[in-house]
DNA sequence: CAGCGAAATGATAGCGCTATCATTTGTCAA
DNA sequence: TTGACAAATGATAGCGCTATCATTTCGCTG
């Protein structure tokens, strides 16, 4: 059975048994490797035709083609992507950094952009900043010493020196989460300030007058969301800083409860809570609900974001539709279009948000 | 100033200025890239020399790293990691395999793995296969193309080809979710199954005797669940196989209220739903106030994963309490150990469960 | 069937780093 | 001071692949 045998390069005659070795000495590994000039000589044919025929097939006659797909095959051949990185001074990485794995926001995200990049050539690499600055920077760079094919990095506040190496950087940078005016390159996201004034504004109109915000983990986007509730408040004329209740601490369902009762035991006459993400939302529900305060009748809440849970909550939670897994997805085809030459034609673009309006808030029904 | 200029081996100048460069063409790139002849001709030491101070300073004398150390700031010098793959024939990527990045479970999971690998050497790679087989076979191969230092990898029901795939495989490796008798190599987790039938034990102490369960997206983790719960109800010969509702779709909150309608219209007496996870529990629980049901009186929840999210609900819900970021930080832990020549001791980790007891299942107390 | 341009293939020379072994320098006891 | 040994450093030779350009083969026209 020759054709369950070769010979490489070392002159080391490879069988099917070859596959079963197992050996700690890395000569021996290095020996047992196999290679493109493995598979080259095997198809008779140079390495150089190999590479071509995998990378570049319609460079490459379809007989040729077809057998050296069969030898790739038969010896089991996969490259290796640190030799291809270091001939060709670029890889097929598409780095991607956020700022938490664990918030559902950036997960949703994720997924999109892992469901668009399928098929495609490009390698998602996934970068957690923790919310920190330094920790962003050093990720910046770890990723460029890559040489990626392009950066996706979230939010707009980066450190002067992160901002340095992405200006500097020859690979591709999409923004994602925010609307701005100075994209490094491109941008896809909307305006957390906006979103959350027209929030507000829709807690206005439902009667709402004295209308509170509580938020979680002052990230830049949390800032602007306060921002906007502020602005909307003041157009109002009712602005009254003591209705704003915020914490260091990262948001969760238990953290909204506790802000509520913070908020009420300070003013107690808020009949309405702007709630800065959607876990704050529902712990807000929960401990209006354990203090018998009837919402949407005598508080009104609503939530950011629009996470699947706020339409099946009871009573269901008005909140802040933002679009998260079109944000990846998009994205992503913005880079990969970029990448593929053909250049995005708006490279800035503002998803918008939509108030998902619930009972939570609709107190003219009732 | 002199200091602040370099010429590097192409006979090119260098300035402070060169960092504003743009320029695409790859042989600029290519000249203009500092590497680590450059810094060796800056600080008068060999190339070598400079590759020892980075990565075993202890082998460089005090005085030659200090000077290679001040070089290596001012040129900016940053490692080729693609450069280092090859002529080292490994690198410091530790691949993790997971089914969801949008599942809460697996994403407590990787904080645990991250905040466990800050400050050491290696480099986590998140990788998604959506819990499709032929997905996390393509990574496996891709991961391992990469000669990375270690694989964490969920569960224990690999395909044939990457059960092969991983025992031929070179590097460590640590499974993580499960229990199991037959690791590849190291394994984490806790049994789904005990952890399921302790939880219906629970509701059956409880004195509910027609306990249900809900169960969607049935991965092999889910019918572990699901299988002992059957347990349970047989050995308290109570089982009934209508009572189990279940669905492929991915679990979502209001996917829980459905699964309960569903449930209820076909056995109206249930009186206790064990729900797989904890977002088919916080649907069913809110489905249940939507029908005017009491918890815990007429039917009591039952969650599972223990999010943060079930103690905060009203009534606060019974779950059983898994270890997630703990599995993170010592899967990582244990990768360190083995890597760094300090075989763990025990190889092949129970981490339990704790069944979380709350308001939604406690009637007796009422 | 010659001759031409395009398509297909090959030869060569690195990419930037590290394993290995050779050489130099330093340290300390006798 | 000398010699023996360890510590520090250097020279060399690739790792496996691809960019580039040279060469060969093919398809077609006149």
């Amino acid at each position: 059975m020759i054709a369950l045998s070769f010979v490489n390069r070392h002159n080391f005659r490879y069988y099917r048994l070859a596959l079963d070795f197992h050996d700690n000495y890395l000569k021996w590994l290095r020996i047992l490797k196999i290679t493109i000039e493995d598979v080259a000589r095997e198809a008779n044919v140079s390495a150089m035709t190999v590479s071509r025929a995998l990378r570049n097939p319609e460079k490459v006659s379809t007989k040729t083609r077809e057998k050296i797909e069969a030898v790739v095959e038969r010896l089991g051949y996969v490259p290796d992507p640190a030799a291809s990185a270091l001939a060709a001074g670029r890889t097929n990485v598409i780095g991607v950094i956020v700022p938490s794995v664990t918030n559902n926001v950036f997960s949703d995200v994720m997924l999109g952009i892992y469901e668009q990049s399928e098929g495609s050539k490009w390698q998602i690499q996934l970068g957690n900043s923790r919310y920190s600055p330094l920790e962003e920077e050093r990720l910046v760079r770890t990723f460029l010493s890559q040489k990626p094919a392009g950066l996706i990095i979230s939010g707009l506040d980066q450190s002067e020196t992160t901002a340095a190496l992405l200006k500097a950087a020859k690979c591709r940078i999409v923004q994602i989460m925010e609307c701005g005016s100075a994209p490094y390159d491109m941008m896809i996201g909307f305006s957390h300030l906006e979103a959350s004034r027209a929030a507000t504004h829709h807690l206005l109109e439902e009667g709402y007058r004295r209308p509170a915000c509580i938020s979680a983990r002052l990230d830049p986007r949390s800032q602007r969301r306060l921002e906007g509730y502020r602005i909307a408040c003041r157009e109002a004329g009712i602005f009254d800083p003591r209705r704003i209740v915020t914490t260091p601490r990262p948001s969760t369902v238990t953290l909204g409860g506790e802000l509520v009762a913070d908020l009420l035991s300070k003013v107690p006459d808020t009949d309405a809570i702007l709630c800065n993400n959607d876990d704050l939302a529902l712990g807000a529900m929960f401990e209006c609900q354990r203090r018998g305060i009837a919402i949407p009748e005598t508080i009104g809440i609503c939530g950011f974001n629009d996470l699947e849970m706020m339409a099946a909550a009871n009573p269901s939670i008005t909140s802040v539709r933002t679009h998260r897994m079109e944000m990846g997805r998009k994205s992503m085809q913005m880079m990969d279009d970029a990448l593929s030459g053909k250049e995005p034609k708006v490279s800035n673009i503002d998803l918008g948000f939509e108030i998902m309006v619930r009972e939570s808030t609709s107190r003219k029904k009732a």
